[in-house]
RNA sequence: GGGCGUUUAGCUCAGUUGGUAGAGCGCCUCCCUUACAAGGAGGAUGUCGGGAGUUCGAGCCUCUCAACGCCCACCA
């Protein structure tokens, strides 16, 4: 059996779903996606963002991956040695949520299992699913080495993120220490800024009367927090606030506890709100502990890590053990008791929020571990300042640089059990601290139990997946730095930012020089994908339902270069599962009617006809296009203009044409070579077709065959325009049929008064196409009851006897009139003026007294017409 | 409060250095023409958010106003 016939032989409807399985299989099976550190070729790599080990595949993951494999697939039909690394995140947070979650069931917490049988329990889980989301990478078509698959909580990664943590602790860029933190009380772990959210929500503005001490009067401030009062260790107002003036440096004597505190002033306190006095709560709220420091203040802790009031001297016996929220409601009942709480209003205020849990964020003061951050920063910013890294679409680069020109110190240190233990020691007995690769004795130190901030080890993942600390790794050397980054803007500070300023401390290079920020996937109404509101879209159920290249397709369509969110629906894939058809269609058809040998399907010059240059010319055109955008990370457009060229040019047209005239080795040529071009894009099914191709080949897969290349000089340009004449002409007879409701069946005769060399070589073309009986050349011809239309410069007369209303062809004609009068009328406008002449350029002008000519030729020509026609 | 984005055909959106607008879906008419009805042919549809400015010329550049969205900051 040859090949074109198991592919001939086949349904008109494509199957997508058998085809991608095999072919994902045949490359799996030769192995293509494995890279080589060997070669001398020149490289190009990208590292995956890790999804989290506990996910499973979502629409951002499907428009990420597909990205990122169009771009591995390009380079690697350049010739160059691609390396796609795969891996996972161990995501601690939410993984161990999800354990956390499943021993609730049972009604137990990780402290009834202990540390160690927690993690056990937590690997195992890790191991069980983390090939699940690789594994549905896959279904995208996805060309990564699985070979190199990393974790980042495997041996070389840890390893990797102790020297990190060491070497930054040596170098004094990791410090521990009391400050602020956002706690949440849920996860029981501090979390870093970018891990809060803040939610505006409905509150009160209590105004509580504090008495002064040793005199009369009172200073009344305005909290929203009044539980925290406890905590309290001064009354502070602003120094220019003339109402408190005298009672600065004066004391005052809290309600419910009897407490003196000192009324000081400082600057941070707005005379407009409130009552522009303000109680001062250093382990509660971040400013407050902010001016606690600048006046040398004591710091009180009234909340503890759950969220529970501490039972200690500070706290009244009644609010001890209550929970935030039933110390407050106690609190203020007990100020109304007391007769101090002066005004209650209500007050609109934004609370923060753990990203993870949505638990309100206790601001907790804490012993911590952080990233000094501003020294880190300074290379990252110049990076990104010099071009050496680039933002596509630039736009990010301002967010990027204002993000990190305002850089605050990164809490790094997470109470939870899942993630990478930081390295430091203590002794048992004297407490002193070690930080070290390992622990000095065991037997006498005992490691920190917090873990690292996730986003730590994957600041490293560019660099510990290649090997590093190595820098003698095959890997290491071939492959970093990497070239691309692909992700959405969501993750620029959590991560992209982190593997810049890592990579640059730890490597000295850029962990990469391109950063492409790709939109969100919303749904159809624009609301992000959730699955608490219902509205995700799955596309393991669409790659089913339409086939992996629909899904791939359609999501490159409409990816725009300004990097704009997507809005999808299911339905939108039809799109690219029809284009897949169609693809496959053509495909058979062209494939059916290749009788010739391979040998013979040479291309030969002397035998082009006009049309055949015509789609070579197109086909050129597009080649240019397409390999522009794909530098230029313009995969949206790659996209339309390939779909344009296939529907438009190449079966619409040229197909349609080779039933009239056929050249073979011309339409095999320009299949084979869009099959090229779109593989990046729809690798499945392109492959499929390449594989039956009766062609001489230079490799056994497309995705390994050759990139197509650009001509500049292509020699057939001027014959290649001349079809543009022919399709109008087509166009033009088949409206005249469609408007006088010409009979499929009957056939028309046509005089043409100009151009005859060119129309006489296109006759068959005619007959075909526009159903044309007869082609007569006469100038001035004077047939009545005739249709005309006008090409140009060239009449095409259509005699219609009977069938032919004259009012409505007139009518007609006057419509094709005032369709390009506003064109002619600016033009003329323009023309007339001077200084358009005279400061247009030249090239400007030209076109515009040319396009002006053919205008004014065609308005005559069609007004002659209807002077002939009345 | 600071920054960014969006506003173009009924819907979803393109529009790369300024030379008067395109696609997909939808809509109307016709066609199962031996690759494809997941298709083909023909057609209709836009004061490019409002206003002002720069320019010979603005969807595109500048200013301004409006609406919607996002990010950062976090005023008790």
């Amino acid at each position: 059996m040859s090949q074109n016939e198991t592919l001939t032989t086949l349904e008109t409807v494509y199957d997508a779903r058998k085809t991608e399985k095999d072919i994902y299989k045949f490359w799996e099976d030769n192995e293509y996606f494995k890279a080589d550190n060997t070669t001398s070729k020149e490289t190009y790599s990208i590292v995956i963002p890790p999804p989290n080990v506990t996910g499973v595949l979502h629409m951002g993951h499907a428009l990420d991956g597909t990205l990122q494999d169009i771009l591995i697939r390009y380079n690697r039909m350049l010739s160059k040695e691609v390396l796609w690394m795969p891996g996972c995140d161990h995501a601690g947070i939410a993984t161990q949520n999800v354990i956390e979650k499943n021993l609730a069931k049972d009604g137990l917490t990780r402290h009834d299992l202990g540390r160690e049988k927690f993690l056990e329990k937590t690997w195992d889980w890790a191991n069980t699913h983390k090939n699940r989301i690789l594994e549905q990478f896959k279904l995208l078509g996805a060309s990564f080495d699985l070979s190199r698959k990393r974790f980042t909580l495997d041996k070389g990664c840890s390893d990797a993120v102790k020297k990190v943590f060491v070497d930054l602790y040596n170098k004094g860029l990791i410090y521990k220490g009391s400050y602020i933190v956002n706690w949440c009380p849920r996860c029981q772990s501090a979390i870093s800024d970018i891990e809060t959210n803040y939610e505006t929500e409905p509150g009160h503005l209590w105004e509580i009367s504090y008495p002064l001490k040793d005199e009369m009067g009172a200073i009344v401030i305005a909290t929203t927090r009044p539980e925290t009062m406890f905590g309290d260790v001064a009354i502070a107002v602003n120094p220019t606030d003339y109402k408190y003036k005298d009672l600065v440096g004066k004391y005052c004597v809290m309600p419910l506890t009897g407490r003196t505190i000192p009324i000081i002033a400082d600057e941070y306190v707005d005379k407009s709100f409130g009552t522009g006095a303000l109680k001062i709560t250093p382990a509660h709220d971040p400013n407050d502990f902010e001016v606690g420091i600048r006046h040398n203040l004591p710091q009180i802790k009234v909340i503890d890590e759950k969220g529970c009031m501490i039972a200690n001297e500070y706290v009244p016996p009644q609010i001890q053990g209550l929970t935030r929220e039933e110390a407050r409601e106690k609190t203020v009942k007990m100020l109304e008791e007391h007769q101090v709480l002066v005004r209650v209003t209500e007050h609109v205020h934004n609370v923060g929020k753990c990203q993870r849990c949505n638990t309100t964020i206790e601001p907790l003061l804490s012993r911590q571990w952080f990233v000094k951050m501003k020294p880190l920063a300074e290379p990252a910013i110049e990076a990104v300042k010099s071009g050496k890294i680039k933002f596509i679409p630039e736009r990010w680069e301002k967010n990027y640089l204002m993000w990190m020109e305002n850089i605050r110190d990164w809490c790094i240190s997470r109470q939870l059990w899942w993630g990478h233990q930081i390295p430091a020691y203590y002794h048992n007995k004297t407490g002193e601290m070690v930080v070290a690769l390992e622990n000095p004795d065991p037997n006498n130190y005992t490691q920190d139990t917090d873990v690292l901030d996730t986003w730590f080890s994957s600041g490293l993942w560019p660099f510990e997946t290649m090997g590093w600390p190595d820098t003698n790794s095959a890997d290491f050397k071939k492959f970093y730095p990497t070239n691309t980054l692909v992700t959405g803007f969501d993750i620029i500070f959590f991560w992209v930012a982190r593997m810049i300023t890592m990579g640059l401390e730890f490597t000295k290079k850029p962990p990469f020089s391109t950063v492409y920020i790709h939109g969100l996937i919303r749904d159809e109404h624009g609301q992000k994908m959730s699955k608490s509101k219902g509205n995700t879209i799955d596309p393991v159920d669409l790659i089913e339902k339409y086939g992996c290249d629909a899904l791939r397709f359609t999501l490159t369509y409409l990816c725009t270069y300004g990097g704009q969110d997507i809005k999808i629906s299911d339905e939108k894939f039809e799109f690219g599962r029809n284009f897949a058809n169609k693809i496959w269609n053509a495909s058979r058809y062209v494939l059916m009617n290749i009788s010739k040998s391979k040998d013979e399907l040479e291309l030969d010059s002397a035998k082009f006809t006009i049309a055949d240059k015509w789609i070579l010319n197109e086909l050129n055109d597009t080649v240019k296009l397409v390999n522009e955008n794909l530098e230029n990370y313009r995969i949206g457009e790659v996209a339309s203009v390939l779909y344009d060229f296939f529907r438009a040019k190449y079966c619409d047209r040229y197909i349609e044409l080779s039933k009239i005239e056929k050249n073979e080795a011309v339409l095999v040529y320009v299949l084979d070579n869009f099959l090229r071009l779109l593989h990046p894009i729809m690798p499945h099914i392109t492959e499929a077709i390449w594989q039956k191709m009766p062609i001489s080949k230079e490799t056994s897969a497309i995705l390994k065959a050759k990139y197509p290349v650009y001509k500049s000089e292509f020699e057939f340009k001027t014959d290649a325009e001349k079809m543009e004449t022919v399709f109008e002409t087509i166009k033009s007879l088949r409206n005249i049929r469609a408007e006088f409701n010409i009979p499929l069946g009957a056939t028309i005769d046509i005089i043409i008064d100009n151009n005859e060399e060119l129309y006489k070589q296109i006759i068959p073309y005619l007959n075909r196409l526009a159903k044309v009986n007869s082609v007569k050349f006469e100038k001035n011809n004077n047939a009545k009851k005739s249709a005309v239309c006008t090409v140009l410069d060239t009449k095409i007369t259509v005699p219609l006897e009977d069938l032919i209303d004259i009012n409505q062809e007139i009518a007609r004609q006057n419509k094709k009139i005032e369709k390009l009068m506003p064109e002619l009328k600016s033009i003329e406008g323009r023309l007339g003026n001077d200084k358009f002449v005279s400061s247009a350029p030249k090239e400007v002008v030209e076109k515009t007294k040319t396009r002006k000519a053919e205008l004014e030729a065609e308005i005559n020509l069609i007004k002659e017409t209807i002077a002939k026609l009345s």
